[in-house]
DNA sequence: TAGTGGTCTAGACCACGGG
DNA sequence: CCGTGGTCTAGACCACTAT
C-alpha cells in the first residue's frame, strides 16, 4: 500500500506536468486537501514539502500554495574520485604519485585560493591509469593544518580523493568545469599532443569554513566526460 | 526562536562534521532523542529525514540509524540557458537563429536519441552572443508531438531554451558535458580557430517519458565554464 | 484582523528484519 | 519474537502577511 502522501504528490505533480495546472496557479488549501484525501494536515503538509523540494510549489503564507515558475535547469551531477568511476564502469584504474612535497603556500595562490599565505600544504601530482591509458592528472593542494595526518600519508594505497574522503567529512564544495588546451607538461604526461582539448575540473572543499582541499584534475577530451541524470520524482522522495 | 527540529539536525550534523561521530557509528535512537530534546517523535523524525536528505545519515528498521559512509562528491550544478546566466553575471545577452527548418527524425539519429525514426522534428540551430563575443552555438532539436506549438514559433523574441521552459514543464532530464575541438563549421560561426578547445554540453529533457527536446550546445573554452557550490545544509532545510 | 502555512504534540498501528 | 523506523491522526498554537 502506497503512503498517502505519496499518492498526493504523484496527484499534485501530475497535474502540474501536465500542463493542467499552469505556473501560477493556485493549489488547493491545505484544509481542501485534508478533506479530499481523508488524511490528517500534516499528512497533507509532507506531500507539499516534498513537492517544494521538487522545485514544482512555492508555498506562502496567508495566499496560499501556487505552482512554481518554470524552473532553471538545475541538474545533480556525481563528481566521483577517477577510480570509484572506473570500477563502475568495469575498467582496472592504477595511479602514480609523480610529486609529493610538503610547501608553504604562497601569496598569489593563497589569494586564489581565498586562503592565507604561509600555511603549510602538502602539494601533490598524481597520474591516474584506466584501462591502461592515462586518463587524468591531479594536481592537488592539501591543507595540512586541516589534515594533520596527510603529512604522513604516501597515499600509494588509496589515491589522494579516496584517502581525503574517508579521513575527513566536508561541509561545502565548489567545482568549474573548463575546457582547456593541453600544456606541454600535461599533454606529455597524457601521452597526447600539445594543445589538444582537455576537460578540467576544479574542485575546492571546505569542512566547517576551514578549506581542505584544492584539486584540478585535467582529462584527455576524448577519454572523459560528466554525465548527470536528474530524475526528479525520487530526489525528492528518496524512493 | 529556531524550530527544534532544525535544532536536533545542526547538533547532528555537528557531531559528524567535527569527527565526533564516525561513519557506521549509531546515532541514538529516535525515542532516545525524544527524551534528550525533550519533543515529539514526529520532530526528530523530521530531522533525521533531512540528514538523510543531506546524505549524513542512513536509517534502518530494527537495527536503527547511523553515520552514512563517506559520500561521493556530489554537487548541484546550475545548468541554466545562456540567457540566464549572462543576465545574471550582468552581461548583454542577444541570439540569431541560422537554421529553423522541419524534418522527419532519421534512423540513425533516431537510434543516438533513443526516439522512433520518422516522427516530425524542428531543427534549430542559433548563435547566442554575449557582451559582443559569440559565446555559444546551439544546435537543437524539438519533438513536434510533444511541443506542437513549437511549429509555428519563430524564436525571435525568446531564444529556445527560454521558450521551451514557459512552454512544458519537464520532468527527467539529461547531461553530458565535454571537452571538444572545434570543427571547421563551429569555428567560422564562433569566430575562433578550428581545433580551439570547447566546452560541449549534451541536454536531453522529457516529459513523463516523451522527449521533449535534444540540445548540444558549444562554448569556446576560454569564454565559458560551469560551477556549481553545494552548500548541503541549505539544500536539505531549505533555508 | 483573518486566513494561510509552519511547527508541534502525544499518542497509535504497521512493516521490516535481526536473533 | 520484538525493537526499530515509517507512517499517520486530530487536534493545537504561532507567525506571517494581504487586506
Amino acid at each position: 500500500m502506497e503512503p498517502i502522501y505519496i499518492r498526493i504528490f504523484k496527484d499534485i505533480e501530475a497535474k502540474i506536468l501536465s500542463g493542467d495546472w499552469r505556473p501560477g496557479d493556485r493549489i488547493p488549501r491545505e484544509h481542501d486537501l485534508v478533506n479530499d484525501y481523508g488524511c490528517s494536515r500534516m499528512t497533507v503538509s509532507k506531500a507539499l514539502t516534498a513537492l517544494v523540494e521538487r522545485g514544482l510549489v512555492v508555498r506562502k503564507r496567508k495566499t496560499g500554495s501556487f505552482v512554481a515558475a518554470p524552473q532553471i535547469n538545475r541538474t545533480v551531477m556525481d563528481i566521483q574520485d577517477i577510480g570509484t568511476a572506473a570500477t563502475l564502469a568495469g575498467y582496472e584504474h592504477r595511479h602514480e604519485i609523480l610529486t609529493r612535497k610538503i610547501e608553504t603556500l604562497g601569496p598569489v595562490e593563497a589569494a586564489q585560493l581565498n586562503s592565507i599565505a604561509g600555511v603549510e600544504i602538502l602539494r601533490i601530482h598524481c597520474l591516474h591509469i584506466v584501462d591502461g591509458k592515462p586518463t587524468a592528472v591531479e594536481r592537488r593542494i592539501i591543507l595540512l593544518d586541516t589534515v594533520p595526518l596527510a603529512r604522513t600519508e604516501s597515499f600509494v594505497g588509496a589515491p589522494p580523493a579516496k584517502w581525503l574522503l574517508s579521513q575527513v567529512p566536508w561541509s561545502k564544495a565548489k567545482h568549474v568545469i573548463r575546457a582547456v588546451s593541453a600544456d606541454a607538461a600535461t599533454a606529455r604526461i597524457l601521452k597526447i599532443d600539445r594543445g589538444d582539448p582537455c576537460l578540467n575540473l576544479i574542485r575546492q572543499t571546505w569542512q566547517n569554513d576551514r578549506m581542505v582541499t584544492y584539486v584540478e584534475i585535467t582529462h584527455p577530451g576524448d577519454r572523459f566526460q560528466f554525465a548527470g541524470i536528474f530524475h526528479p520524482t525520487e530526489s525528492a522522495l528518496r524512493q
